[in-house]
DNA sequence: TTCCGTTGTCATGGC
DNA sequence: ACGCCATGACAACGG
């Protein structure tokens, strides 16, 4: 029904299960272009330029007065934050009845309870949900969303205006806005209840540090208390790296106020549309470097224990203090990508670092995939592959190909992760990459199968020169011998999806899946080559299949017409037999009448002269031999009876 | 070491 | 134009 529907779309959204309800008081009194009014603070609600993408269309759907997703995050922010147990357990009347008061506590735990009381919730925002949002959506003056005077129609007709007017705007950036949506209220959830962080997974606590980072660099998560994030921090060892990774957004939050930019922070400070999927702004040359570094530096399990990540971090900062961060995403040394890369695989077992040097030394080191050739891109695919060794952090996906359903979303969130303290990233770690990092918390387990038909062991996503097979046998026992090339590179590159899913997934759902998922270059081409190396993987099977048949199927008919042949010598044989057995009888009958035969004078009857002939009539007539040959025209009647 | 079969991959053309 | 499929050709690998 449309109800499930909304929850649907809202579950998309990023906002917990219950609060997908929020959206019933629309049907029900127009709440929300009332709740504008009641916002206490007068402060903007609108950014009606943003496309609001199927929450906006499913509401339009319903007929409800449209509302901005920034209004729906605030609200689902707060209605979550206020603890409503009815709220949180998804009621429609609790919702309806949040609509004119909202649920009156911010994330503060009450001490910044501003819009609280009676306010919208959705106003408790203090701004546009980010710049980007800002720019294209200038505010609403609070006064136009008041003179609604809870006119929920009138309203809508504005909004919607606004919104077709925005409705230019791509779908990768609306899935952009669900990312952040779904991050805000992963903030909020976070933030509801601090003491649960340590208690949840890594991957939901890197979520929710993530969606502080972004805040953060937004600059419009005015209510967040940096006191609480110092007192966390500093409750905190910082020779922890775990708790240095589960607490980066704090230090990140440190760092801004003491300017002490490290390499990790810088990182997380660069401009998110740098790292965003956006087709303009973002290039593999500047992203993927950046996504490797950044990677290694907020996975804690990547790192060993006793790694002093302070000091690696200012190795990297070395680098990088004279840059800014576009600079950065170009000009880093791979050298330290290099140094990151051993690093990481140092985290293995058996770990030997000069045979990995090796490894990674052998010229003409052929990464075997048809990616990009550029130099970054090279070292890209060789750090990701090396990570891929110590990446076990296999995250549960589906293997139905519509996994980017909302419905798949509901139910991966509770899902089951093998090994969330283990589920380090590569490039969806760094601030800017949230979608990727998000959806695959939520959607994917990695556990790449093994192609059936497909004997593996055979390729890997570089190559093993000769002299270096030891190594690879070592290096082979201590990891998945049963991954593939492909299944390889779609693990180092954190590729959400399996090789079956990505190989055998409809085209309409693959091109989907793509624009749905937010997806590097080099990950979407690598999707692109494993897809097309899959399918013709498998053709080829079964054209040597088919060949073979054939082959198979002409040996056949050889042998069948050998014996088909055979068989007619044999009938040819025979019947040759049999004439010439007629013959011989007919030669012994011939004689047989000749020599009964005789002339008037009764002399016998020279055969060689004359021949028998049959009449019509069924009598025996003896002819001259030369009357025969002249064709029979002229029968004389001067035979003799018999 | 050589030969041969198998397999994966790429390029190409047809649909 | 795009994607899929079939197929020849090639290389790598293993027996």
């Amino acid at each position: 029904d449309e109800n499930s529907v909304l929850r649907d779309e809202l579950l998309f959204l990023g906002g917990p299960a219950s609060s997908a309800y929020a959206l019933s008081p629309f049907s029900a009194s127009g709440g929300w272009g009332r709740a504008g009014q009641l916002h206490p603070k007068g402060q903007e609600l609108d950014a009606a330029a943003q496309p609001e993408g199927q929450l906006l269309r499913e509401v339009r759907v319903l007929g409800v007065p449209f509302i901005p997703r920034a209004r729906v995050d605030a609200w689902l922010v707060h209605s979550v934050a206020a603890g409503s147990a009815d709220e949180a357990h998804g009621l429609l009347g609790a919702a309806a009845a949040s609509s004119t008061g909202g649920a009156g506590a911010s994330v503060d735990g009450g001490s910044q309870a501003v819009q609280g009381g009676g306010g919208d919730p959705r106003a408790a925002r203090s701004g546009p949900l980010d710049a980007g949002e800002e720019e294209k959506a200038p505010a609403e003056p609070t006064a136009q969303v008041a003179d609604a005077g809870g006119c929920a129609s009138e309203e809508n007709e504005v909004l919607r205006e606004k919104h077709e007017a925005a409705d230019h705007s791509s779908q990768r950036e609306e899935n952009e806005e669900r990312v952040t949506s779904q991050k805000e209220n992963s903030l909020q959830q976070n933030n509801d209840d601090e003491n649960k962080i340590a208690e949840k997974p890594d991957w939901e606590a890197e979520k929710t540090t993530e969606s502080r980072n972004e805040r953060h660099l937004n600059g419009a998560d005015t209510s967040f208390s940096l006191e609480d994030l110092f007192q966390l921090l500093s409750s905190q060892p910082e020779n922890s790296l775990e708790d240095i990774g589960r607490y980066s957004s704090s230090r990140q939050y440190h760092q801004a106020i003491s300017q002490d930019v490290n390499l990790h922070e810088a990182i997380l400070l660069c401009p998110n549309s740098t790292f965003r999927r956006d087709p303009i702004a973002r290039t593999p040359q500047s992203q993927e470097p950046f996504l490797q570094l950044n990677s290694h530096t907020t996975n804690p399990e990547q790192t060993l224990p006793g790694t002093n990540l302070t000091g690696f971090l200012s190795l990297a900062d070395n680098h990088m203090r004279n840059l800014t961060s576009q600079d950065l995403l170009y000009h880093l040394d791979v050298n330290i990508f290099d140094e990151i890369n051993l690093m990481s695989l140092a985290t293995e077992d058996n770990f030997d670092p000069i045979d990995v040097s090796q490894l990674f030394d052998e010229p003409d080191s052929d990464s075997g995939l048809s990616l990009d050739s550029s130099h970054n891109s090279t070292s890209v695919i060789k750090f990701n592959s090396s990570h891929s060794v110590c990446d076990e952090g296999a995250i549960g996906y589906r293997t139905d190909h519509d996994s980017s359903s909302h419905h798949d979303l509901e139910g991966a969130v509770g899902g089951y992760y093998p090994e969330p303290s283990k589920f380090c990233h590569l490039d969806q770690s760094d601030s800017g990459f949230h979608g990727d990092l998000t959806f695959q918390h939520i959607f994917h387990n990695h556990t790449y199968h093994l192609q059936p038909s497909a004997p593996e062991s055979t390729s890997e996503p570089f190559s093993w020169p000769g002299k270096s097979q030891k190594i690879r046998s070592r290096y082979l026992e201590d990891t998945d011998r049963n991954l593939s090339r492909d299944e390889w590179s779609a693990k180092a590159l954190r590729i959400p999806f399996s090789v079956d899913e990505i190989v055998g997934m409809p085209v309409d759902s693959f091109n989907s899946m793509l624009s749905r998922y937010y997806l590097t270059d080099l990950q979407v081409s690598l999707i692109r080559d494993i897809r097309r190396r899959g399918k013709n993987k498998v053709a080829a099977q079964n054209c040597r299949k088919h060949k073979l048949d054939i082959i198979l199927n002409l040996e056949d008919d050889v042998c069948n017409l050998q014996a088909k042949k055979e068989t007619l010598k044999r009938e040819q044989a025979q019947c040759n037999k049999a004439i010439n057995i007629m013959k011989q009888k007919l030669h012994d009958l011939y004689h047989d009448i000749f020599s009964r035969l005789r002339d008037d004078q009764g002399r016998p009857v020279n055969p060689n002269h004359y021949a028998l002939q049959c009449t019509r009539d069924g009598s025996i007539l003896i002819v001259p031999k030369e009357l025969v040959a002249s064709g029979h025209k002229k029968v004389t009647q001067k035979g003799k009876r018999k």
